[in-house]
DNA sequence: ACCAACGAAATTGTTGACAATCTTGACGAC
DNA sequence: GTCGTCAAGATTGTCAACAATTTCGTTGGT
């Protein structure tokens, strides 16, 4: 019954639900940095009480993606270029480190279902389909930490993912962009395949930073 | 003003201040894991209201240090092995990354300050003094932080420091474990001086993983 | 047209009272 | 003695009203 889809969720949601809900919409950018999320209107739209709401708000400036300010209430933070660095030199860590676990601990139908989300995304380069491409990649992502078996840099990830999920989506409308890191990501399986760790750590970093480069372009972009 | 020391806060702290209040005595283990947190009792003990009170522990829940459930309030987390594990890797990942990084950006003034340092635990280590040596050491991690620049992996590392605070603590009254930290520290500190980055990182991958042996040795022995 | 002072509206912060639920201890049946 | 039952107390959850502060439009002067 819970639907962060955008839309309006059950009767009485939970402090937990409705920061969920602002969350989903400061990813894709429906709340964009530095807009105020004004109770009332938080109140309206998810049927929450004022008190849920509030505590909800404490919940999302401890992750960090809301500041709160006295009698001004919360705003979406926004980062700095300098500070997507610094979260994509934190991603590099923990995703390098998560596929040597992957290759190491996988079990069998892991390995097997990273193949197959790989061969859909080799089809959505062809076919041009960058929406496709990035709710794939997500789940890609997300076999990897799963199979790595490791949920405290689950959690990490998903917090550091949150600031960059509408730039990185907004990256893979550029043909080129898809094709480097989908040969990144065949580099990555195929040492993963091998069970060799230290490979599997070396392209996933080299893939993360690939993409901290293509990211900054578009971020200076959209800053001028 | 603030101390969170242990003794009670100033009048009117607000959430971010009890939240660092109860932090710090969890840390210390002062409140043990399962143990529950009333509202009443941290009301009185730091003077603040209850709404703050109760921000604050959504706070923390959200850091993961507590569970909130219904109609129970909130209790001290509790970490297993297992989590310790996931800590642990996570830690040898954002700190290998730290060194590497400190080695490559950090000033002459922060290197002569890590020996100065690394110096004073030296001398913990011949005189056996294993609180001095345990604030040197968290301060010693700090300055690497600091000297690497990135302030994300530096909120990080400390939100995953805190489950594991007492226990490291406690690791540092065995004589052995802090000759074989500090032996570390010095291959650590002498591939940062020599600019290696890959070298740091190694040797601080390896630091880190051996105290998580110590470490779940200590555990299991609580445990039984 | 521009600007400062003012005040109403909007928004957030705080408090207290009350409702819902859990916990504890006493009591009695077996 | 052990177990379940029940009630009183303790604790948390919720709500509505009020206070404090910011925001924004208006007015008057130049």
């Amino acid at each position: 019954m819970i639907q962060f889809a955008g839309g309006p969720i059950g009767p009485a949601p939970t402090s937990h639900e409705i920061a969920g809900w602002i969350r989903e919409r400061i990813r894709r950018g429906q709340f964009v940095p530095e807009q105020r999320l004004i109770e009332v209107d938080i109140i309206r739209a998810t049927g929450g009480s004022r008190v849920r709401v509030r505590e909800a708000l404490q919940r999302l400036a401890a992750e960090g993606l809301v500041t709160i300010e006295q009698f001004r209430g919360a705003s979406v933070r926004s980062a700095s270029l300098e500070e997507l660095r610094h979260i994509y030199r934190a991603r590099a860590a923990l995703e390098g480190i998560t596929a040597a676990d992957f290759a190491v601990m996988a079990s069998d139908a892991q390995r097997a279902r990273l193949q197959e989300i790989q061969d859909e995304l080799e089809r959505c380069v062809t076919e041009r389909s960058p929406e496709r491409f990035g709710r794939l990649n997500a789940e890609w992502h997300e076999l990897l930490v799963e199979g790595s078996g490791n949920t405290t840099i689950g959690e990490l990830l998903q917090r550091l993912s949150v600031p960059i999920h509408r730039l990185l989506f907004e990256s893979f409308y550029d043909a080129d962009r898809l094709r480097t890191a989908n040969e990144d990501h065949r580099r990555i399986l195929a040492a993963i395949l091998a069970r060799d760790a230290n490979a599997a750590e070396a392209a996933m970093r080299a893939h993360v930073e690939a993409g901290f480069r293509t990211l900054s372009a578009i971020e200076r972009e959209y800053r001028v």
